[in-house]
DNA sequence: ACGAATGTGGTACTCAGTACCATAATGTTG
DNA sequence: CAACATTATGGTACTGAGTACCACATTCGT
């Protein structure tokens, strides 16, 4: 989109509050109420797809059996994740700007939260016989959150090449935390497989060694 | 202060959005620059005292040895708990505001990664020895705040007449979730699930390619 | 009682965001 | 292809938050 381009080159150039939406309209060759319409707000030009994210996200969540939530869960924080990744430069630009820019701050906060509510929504029927369900839910939510923001932000200021593995270690602690107190600290492997025990405990090694 | 009087009664009367600053000042008998002098936005009349709870927290987290961290953590969440109730009808006003009006939602929930980060920001050294010390304290620090919320949700809305009791228990659940070792990401084996073959081997095999 | 610091109110400005209208582009149906 | 409906666009004018600046009052220290 051409209007996004214009707007993080004029970011770049003069700074976010240096830079006008007349500014952005101008170099996008387009008006302001144009603008406007396609985003809502100045900072809105920077957060890009979001309800997107949190539909894939509800979706995939969704789409779990009680035996498969880890790995839903896992794997949702992952669709994040790889989102912002493949935007590769962009993805740091946006991090450079809100690192300087309070107001982006916010916003970009407000948007997490809304990440850790569809987590927690979908969270509470794992514990559904316990009385602190919600709780716990919360709990996990702002975990599932906290953890993704942390590798992310590890990829973001180059410190890793792997994120995904970084965050499938990282919620591997989130989810053993997660399931403290309900007997078992950790998932359940299975013999009696079509594949030879070797095979199975190789892969168990490799997971382990990840 | 007669300001936030002002601004609370004509938010209740015709909405937030509806209320101009300078309806707010000349409700309260003042101009609208001793408005802004003394609240930088119109958002800033609602929360208060952020920035004294903040040093709080971090005096009553410094103040604390490795011996003693747990009851300081808690405490220091106490501390929040217990500024919000000892508002009373107010903390239950600005639950309602900040309920409808989305502009006070984001506020808050900025307002919360602050405390987020002081917590994180003391809770690094609580596994030093660790490489992973950083994920652990953003992991903790995460629950505390959401272990904070659920409680002080659950009083505002009248779900309880003993927030601190549920505090320390919340805050009993984060503590030993945060000290749960290593993040390993699987360990028991068992033998003889009910379970099929290939829905066990699907299982696995979603889990290894992750 | 004096000057200095500090608090206050007013005016004028910038800019984000909204409402409305007039016009161009596109698509649909006969 | 022509007439029409739909939708995207651009312009103008407005409201209201937030800032800068200045003039004036209040309070304080000595």
């Amino acid at each position: 989109m051409a209007i996004v381009d214009a707007a993080f080159e004029l970011f770049e150039e003069r700074g976010y509050d240096e830079t006008t939406v007349d500014d952005i309209a101008e170099r996008a060759g387009v008006g302001r109420t144009t603008f406007f319409r396609h985003f809502g707000s100045k900072e809105a030009v920077i957060f890009p797809a979001h309800d997107e994210l949190l539909a894939q996200i509800s979706a995939r969540l969704k789409a779990a059996d009680p035996a498969t939530r880890d790995i839903a869960v896992t794997e949702a924080a992952r669709i994040v994740l790889r989102h912002y990744v493949a935007e590769g430069d962009r993805a740091r630009q946006r991090y450079r700007l809100i690192g300087q820019v309070p107001a982006l701050r916010d916003r970009e906060n407000a948007g997490q939260r809304q990440y850790q509510r569809t987590f927690a929504a979908a969270l509470v029927s794992r514990w559904a016989d316990r009385p602190d369900a919600e709780l716990r839910a919360d709990l996990m939510a702002a975990a599932v959150v906290a953890a993704h923001n942390y590798v992310l932000r590890r990829w973001l200021r180059g410190d890793t090449d792997a994120p995904e593995a970084e965050l499938s270690q990282a919620m591997g602690l989130v989810v053993s935390q997660a399931a403290i107190d309900e007997g078992v600290t950790s998932t359940v492997v299975v013999v009696n497989s079509s594949r030879s025990p070797d095979d199975v405990v190789a892969r168990i090694r490799m997971a382990l060694d990840s």
